[in-house]
RNA sequence: GCCGAUGUAGCUCAGUGGUAGAGCAGCUGUUUCGUAAACAGCAGGUCACCGGUUCGAAUCCGGUCAUCGGCUCCA
């Protein structure tokens, strides 16, 4: 098999043990991103070589012939189709085929009813390793469906990607029918397959999509075929009826459901509306933040919505993203102003702002600073990816020989933050310059310090993390966190970047201990990332049900008739005099004449941690009745115990 | 931005060329109730928008917009 090289040790941690499930994740994530060709990052680990281990599955090699089998299915019945790659996924695989005519959805019925077909056939998949020049005679051989040079373009290109001195393989699906004639379905490909195509059985052909050849906009786009396959009809079942669960917990139909944020096509795509309990659930976890960051001597800034594009220019941000800005916009003097999309040059400008000596630094200026990106229309995606969000952004000012101390402190940040969250299902990403392309800025020795800061911190703390090429901002090399939704679909959260170069365009200076001036290091961090995104991805890994500290409304209190209105608002005005994680308790009342029963479900459905019942039996006893979000009916207690146990989480 | 799909009442959804429907939510009235939906009535829609075909369009055709699944991208 090919493989790109890496350093020895650079990809650890998640891979611990790893075989099939927790290795899918990177052949997916790798795959596409350097080829054209087939080619899959091997997972390097004290020297060796892991990445065939999801490889050698059984489940690997169905869902690759899967791909092949609806390969010769659309040979068949689209006889001018390309056929390009079709490898196996997470879930899945796909085929990447041009066709002559665009594929709609609807056709992919007869796709996959041609499919069971040519399963039950029985064909024999076989392997065949040939010369070069052979494998291009077979590639441009009319006589063998779905080959001949009309559709030869892609193959042709595969096998010129193929590096001399490796082996070139075709898989052959063969059988021979009532009559005696043979048959078969070859491809260019580096296996490994299963052995018949009787055994691919349980599949689903899933969508439609437009990915472009080699996965550069610049190549034409070729329509991707999705399906899904499995071993057995169970599984098949399961894993669709997991996607119906996952449905049900997408932040923006709990979003809706429980109140906390809205969009209206009168206001614009991607931005975003908060509702009551959404911009409480913002303002808590702003409080968390501001607490842990005056524990750790940051400053607040505030700073504006829109600055002078110069300000951008200088920074460099106006060449790398001038399409990403929203529009520009042009005062009486013919001064441009942009829309903020970073904080990072206002936070620079208050540094510049006075003579700095070392005995300021570090200084940490934090803001919870909004921002606003053009994103492109298909990119939108609720509040995990909005065309105005806001960063808990912070910009740390530190002399070199501070770097390291301080770049530990915020990655401790970033643990107590996850912590708290009770996040814990995540992966850690170092994105390091990708040295073929030119978008960097700044000297290499000032990467290479940089970089190698960041992973000097994560092996001191024994922080697990994986090395990418090409996912560095322009300006740095970066730690990034990234999670997955409730569809599997990975985002990248907090972040932190050390920066030599910013500091070197704004001519940052401080004055040392020799007198002199010298250039101080800049660390860019945001441990939530953005809070629209975190709070849509809280909400799909709470499935809405947030916990107590979290939680928009905590206490739901529910008197059983009108008679008891005046009593629940008075317990509730006491609920709210007590603290509970540095805040007043959030509590509401449901006074409305109807029953009970509706209530509970109404509190229940808001996913409200506690429920709190009052009647006549706890008017006369000093009690009330408690339900829990979890527990369900916990009886009548006095109204201090369930303070207790309230307070105790 | 590109490929594919979807837009009917606040929400979930019926309705394939002939007078716009249901449940929930809302409003009014009755019920004052002890752990997941009381009962009755009323009101609510330029069928996303614009244009076309037709005697007649939610329905057929074209365009636009929004949303969803991907691709690419995310300072």
């Amino acid at each position: 098999m090919q493989l790109i090289s890496v350093p020895v040790g650079a990809r650890r941690g998640p891979l611990e043990g790893a075989v099939g499930r927790s290795i899918m994740p990177y052949c997916r994530l790798i795959e596409g991103r350097y080829n054209g060709v087939l080619q899959f990052i091997p997972i390097v680990r004290e020297g060796k070589t892991m990445a065939t281990a999801y490889e050698q599955t059984y489940l690997y090699r169905l869902r690759h012939s899967a791909a092949h089998l609806m390969a010769q299915a659309v040979t068949e019945l689209y006889p001018g189709a390309k056929l390009s790659i079709g490898p196996p996924v997470e879930n899945g695989f796909y085929y990447d085929i041009e066709f002559e005519t665009p594929l709609r959805e609807e056709d992919l019925a007869s796709i996959e009813k041609r499919m069971k077909e040519l399963s039950k056939l029985d064909q024999r998949i076989e392997r065949t390793e040939v010369s070069r020049d052979d494998a291009k005679a077979l590639i441009l051989d009319e006589s063998i469906p779905g080959m001949g040079p009309a559709v030869a373009e892609y193959k042709l290109q595969l096998l010129d990607a193929i590096p001399e001195g490796e082996a070139i393989s075709f898989y052959d699906q063969k059988r021979t029918d009532r009559e005696g004639v043979h048959h078969r379905f070859l491809d260019l490909c580096r296996g490994p397959h299963v052995d018949t195509t009787k055994e691919i059985k349980h599949f689903k052909l899933m969508s439609i999509a437009g990915a472009y050849w080699r996965g550069n906009v610049k190549n034409k786009q070729l329509t991707r075929i999705y399906g899904t396959a499995w071993e057995s009809a169970e599984e098949l079942e399961a894993y669709l009826h997991m996607l119906e669960e996952a449905k049900k917990r997408d932040h923006r139909i709990l979003g809706r459901e429980l109140q906390l944020f809205m969009f209206s096509s009168k206001v614009g795509t991607g931005l975003p509306l908060w509702l009551p309990k959404g911009a409480t659930l913002r303002d808590v976890m702003v409080d968390f933040l501001k607490k842990e960051q005056v524990k750790r001597g940051y400053d607040p800034v505030v700073t504006p919505n829109i600055a002078n594009i110069k300000l951008y220019e200088k920074s460099g941000h106006v060449v790398n993203y001038r399409d990403k800005m929203f529009p520009f916009m042009q005062d009486d003097e013919d001064e441009i102003y942009i829309l903020k999309p970073m904080n990072c040059p206002f936070h620079i400008e208050i540094y510049a702002s006075q003579m700095r000596s070392y005995r300021d630094l570090p200084i940490r200026y934090a803001e919870f600073g909004t921002v606003y990106r053009y994103e492109q229309s298909g990119e939108v995606a609720g509040i995990l990816r909005a065309r105005g969000f806001t960063q808990d952004d912070a910009h740390l000012f530190v002399t070199p020989e501070q770097l390291q101390d301080e770049f530990v402190g915020v990655v401790d940040i970033m643990r107590t933050v996850l912590q708290k969250l009770g996040l814990n299902d995540f992966r850690m990403r170092v994105g390091t310059k990708d040295p073929s392309s030119d978008k960097y800025v700044g000297h290499d020795d000032n990467w290479e310090a940089a970089t190698k800061a960041i992973t000097d911190a994560c092996d001191k703390l024994g922080l697990d993390y994986e090395v990418s090429p090409g996912d560095a901002a322009f300006y740095g090399p970066k730690l990034d966190l990234i999670i997955k939704d409730a569809l599997g679909r990975e985002w990248q959260m907090g972040t932190v970047q050390v920066d030599y170069n910013l500091p070197e365009r704004f001519e940052l200076e401080y004055i040392a201990e020799d007198g002199k001036p010298h250039r101080p290091i800049m660390i860019h961090r945001a441990p939530f990332g953005s809070l629209e995104r975190m709070i849509g991805l809280l909400t799909e890994q709470y499935a809405g049900a947030f916990p107590l500290w979290l939680s928009p409304v905590q206490v739901a209190v529910l008197p059983i008739a009108d008679r008891h209105a005046e009593p629940a608002h008075e317990l509730a005005h006491k609920l709210r005099e007590l603290i509970f994680d540095t805040r007043n308790v959030r509590v509401s009342v449901d006074d409305r004449r109807e029953t009970l029963g509706k209530k509970i479900r109404e509190a229940q459905l808001q996913k409200v941690p506690f429920m709190v019942i009052l009647g006549d039996k706890d008017l006369e006893n000093g009690t009330v009745g408690v339900r829990s979000r979890e527990d369900g009916d916990l009886g009548a207690m006095p109204v201090e115990e369930f303070i207790r146990r309230f307070l105790t989480g």
